[in-house]
DNA sequence: TGAATAGATGAGCATATACTCATATAAAGG
DNA sequence: CCTTTATATGAGTATATGCTCATCTATTCA
């Protein structure tokens, strides 16, 4: 994927989004769930980001079973760029104190145990399979 | 004036103000008719861009009689921010056409020998001044 | 003091972007 | 199969952002 940096401004220019790119260089791979979790976002909101930095070749996503992990795409050449996404979200994490509040989340669900197995989203069950279709459920 | 790098970001997400900011950092001091004539941007169009780049702290303006002068406000410490922003115009130019052509354009401008006592922006006359005020004219 | 020119700004409009709710789809496991 | 759980997405809405036109304001100069 070839990242390109017009793109990465207007990615890195939403804070949710700078979010995850922030919390994903520190942690290593996520599920998505373990996303919204620790920074407390939505799953439609979480997982239409997420689907955007992919886009954008800022993250990877590797299916596994139900869970989609998400980590940062730094292997894929783009060093020049990598290097700057790396100072802006240095440089931002001194100023913001959101994203330093994520750090703490991410240490804290750390320490916590959990992992995508163990986080229910406690959403109702919404849909039911019927043949090779589904229906609403209640 | 104190950078913060969020602010940065959604400035520079912006084409036209990337442009701008690009530019200025080529040029040195420039007044608005100048990169107005150089980006071939409309009067209204580059004001308000460049207004916004002083309140993020990125320009700095200098009134010279009828003339504002802009420039990069990279003298005001935040080193660290100015490397990052030198850095996403370097990249930006490598894969962006339209602001390697500004550059062009910006060498054609230095070699026509304008300046901005010689540039009109052809507009009409629109307003006459009559005792305090102003009033329309045609 | 009035005309001319540079730059700023209000208002209206169009489009883009983010958010939410509901539902669809994918996969796992009884 | 059928249910359950994770993730994706359509649709509607709210808001933000950028553009344009017209006009205002600041300043110079005759």
């Amino acid at each position: 994927m070839e990242l390109r940096t017009g793109e990465i401004l207007k990615a890195l220019a939403d804070e949710t989004r700078l979010r995850i790119v922030s919390l994903l260089l520190e942690s290593g791979s996520l599920c998505a769930c373990e996303i919204e979790e620790i920074l407390q976002v939505n799953q439609s909101n979480a997982s239409r980001h997420l689907t955007r930095l992919r886009q954008t070749g800022l993250l990877a996503a590797t299916r596994s079973g139900t869970w989609v992990h998400f980590d940062i795409a730094s292997d894929q050449g783009s060093d020049a760029h990598w290097k700057l996404v790396r100072h802006t979200i240095f440089l931002a994490r001194e100023e913001n104190d959101v994203l330093r509040n994520d750090q703490a989340h991410l240490a804290e669900y750390r320490r916590s145990g959990k992992s995508c197995r163990t986080i229910s989203t406690g959403r109702k069950r919404t849909t039911r399979s019927v043949g090779k279709g589904y229906i609403l459920t209640k």
